[in-house]
DNA sequence: GCACAAAGCTCAATCGATGAAGCAAAAATT
DNA sequence: AATTTTTGCTTCATCGATTGAGCTTTGTGC
């Protein structure tokens, strides 16, 4: 391709020389307020021509530098290893992208430290907005981008020091848990109190579900085993350990399960399998979030699909609008019709 | 939070007047030259403490506009929507930061238009390197940074005009052919021909492929059916209605199936549970693409795993000893043990 | 033929961080 | 005591794009 040329960017002073006229005329051109500054299109067409033969890349660093206002927009999002979080970035990038914004994302990983660490490199990017997404502590987030005028957002979980939009995970869990019941009284003949696996019981969405949870059992006069709530953790890991665990100490697993999301979903599954616990007589399940595959492993697993379009709707309706730092918006999630 | 306080964020200047100093000497304190440049460790610490207390971040912007090097490294990736891409993001910018590098990663959802936006804005970033993750026309984005001076390479998707680094396609399809062939005489008696199902015949990784799912049969002398090759695109409506449309004209389809991504194999799924072909008998089944619940779906459906943090370290590897443009490295995929 | 306006530009300051060059004061050397 | 060296800073030009304030030239009206 190239033999050793120098390689310098080309600039608006080179494409000034070669259309022999003024840095700021090409500068007006190329960034469209040539009209507003009188520049014959004559002219323009020239700038333009020659800054597509150059190959010429306005340098963004240079640019930013000199406007007030950024464009850009940043989000931390903590994995990329499952449908929901994929399906948030996918999003949240064609929706920026849509309404001229430059969307920046990082991954921490659930890294509390690395968490902090991207929120302030996203401030040194002079991002205009930042989401904090399933972060571990979204306040300290919001914390370091107030002073700096950044103004923040939280999806997922929630904080108190920036608006928030959230799934309504009260409402889903119980909806979900009542159509497990429901399933285990036609498959079973009877309901039984179901098991609850999965999430960090500090966590607020965690919190919410088996709150939920408790809700759809009550409804129908099912009392809750408190030791039937496996709140261990997301990581596929920690739910395979908390099953083994408690079939150890009990020796019999509830026939019904309410699975806190696909993650822990993969360790369940896999506990399952690899014990033999439920050979012949797979529970009946449920699982508040959605994956093609795992909607297809069983029959009658019951999948709440979190409404990603939705919340990020909100999202940028905040960013559009406005809206104090206590707003908190629950958007119901779907329920997945199987077929 | 804020009662509508100025927000003007702290610059050096600001930090230069509270410290009593000159703007230079704060900033070789913040970036660390400070003692190449004989500042006292009395002041760097007075400094270092205000730029704490003043939440200071330094501007990117400016900081980069006066570098020669960015160290800023993009990636463009098609989609969030399956691990292998997902896994590609994470690892990559895991593996940048421990390089000191700042990732930017973006999504363009197949779009060769986006893909060229993207790698243009890429480029107006500053960035050192652009990664393009199966692009649709990876030598079109490599001669927009030739000229800019930005290196390039192609990850997934081989192209000629930059160092490539990819799966070994052939060879694992043929294993992956070998296998389910296996699969099917041991459990069917015989192994008769597969069906090819997915990916798109003009990229080079579905040629591959199916140059190796045509070796495997040969080595066992069985002969592959034309009609049964179906690079119908990787979407899952794609998979799904070339099934269909199969099905229809010749009733009954192969025994055994060779699936080319977890992304097509959503649909093939998706068209056995609905169309009820399979029914009793199903099918024997191998991804060349992982996915835990996919794995999990049938007892015996091979899964080729392609070797993500291998791949990244080839890449990195060139980043940092360099390469000719016409480099292709090939990795050799994982099989997964099932249990 | 002169005043005045509009058209079509250019000039130069600016954004914030960086680092080469320079300068004054303190310390060491002769 | 005079000179040199070292320490510990400051000054200022610079990166590339932007934009308010000019400054010519051409056109219009009377």
């Amino acid at each position: 391709m190239d033999g050793g040329k120098p390689a310098r960017k080309t600039t608006i002073y080179d494409l000034a020389t070669l259309a022999g006229t003024s840095a700021s005329a090409v500068s007006s051109v190329l960034n469209g307020t040539w009209k507003k500054r009188r520049i014959s299109s004559q002219l323009a067409e020239k700038i333009t021509r020659l800054a597509q033969e150059q190959g010429y890349a306005v340098n963004m660093q240079a640019s930013l530098l000199r406007r007030e206002k950024s464009k850009i927009i940043g989000m931390i999002v903590p994995k990329y290893d499952n449908r929901y979080f994929g399906s948030i970035v996918e999003t949240f990038e064609a929706m920026a992208r849509e309404r001229g914004l430059f969307p920046i994302v990082t991954c921490t990983r659930r890294d509390p430290e690395l968490e902090m660490e991207a929120a302030r490199t996203m401030l040194s990017y002079q991002v205009e907005w930042l989401i904090s997404t399933g972060a571990t502590n979204p306040d300290r987030i919001s914390e370091l981008c107030g002073p700096a005028g950044v103004r923040s957002l939280n999806l997922d979980l929630p904080g108190s020091n920036a608006p928030s939009v959230i799934s309504d995970n009260f409402a889903g869990a119980r909806e979900l848990t009542r159509r497990i019941l429901a399933n285990c009284r036609q498959r079973l003949g009877q309901a039984l109190p179901l098991l609850f696996v999965g999430g960090r019981g500090s966590d607020h969405n965690t919190g919410e579900r088996i709150r939920g949870f408790r809700a759809a059992h009550e409804e129908v006069g099912i009392e809750v085993d408190e030791n039937h709530i496996l709140a261990c953790g997301y990581a596929p890991e920690k739910a395979e350990g908390a099953l083994g665990a408690l079939a150890q100490r009990e020796g019999v697993l509830p026939q019904g399960m309410f699975v806190n999301s696909t993650i822990s979903l993969e360790g369940v599954m896999r506990w399952i399998r690899r014990s033999g616990h439920y050979e012949g007589r797979a529970p009946v399940m449920g699982c508040f979030d959605w994956d093609p595959f795992a909607a297809l492993l069983a029959d009658d697993i019951e999948m709440v699909r979190q409404d990603v379009p939705q919340m990020l709707a909100a999202v940028f309706d905040i960013i559009e609008k406005g809206a104090p730092p206590n707003t908190r918006i629950e958007i119901p999630p779907v329920f997945v019709t199987r077929g």
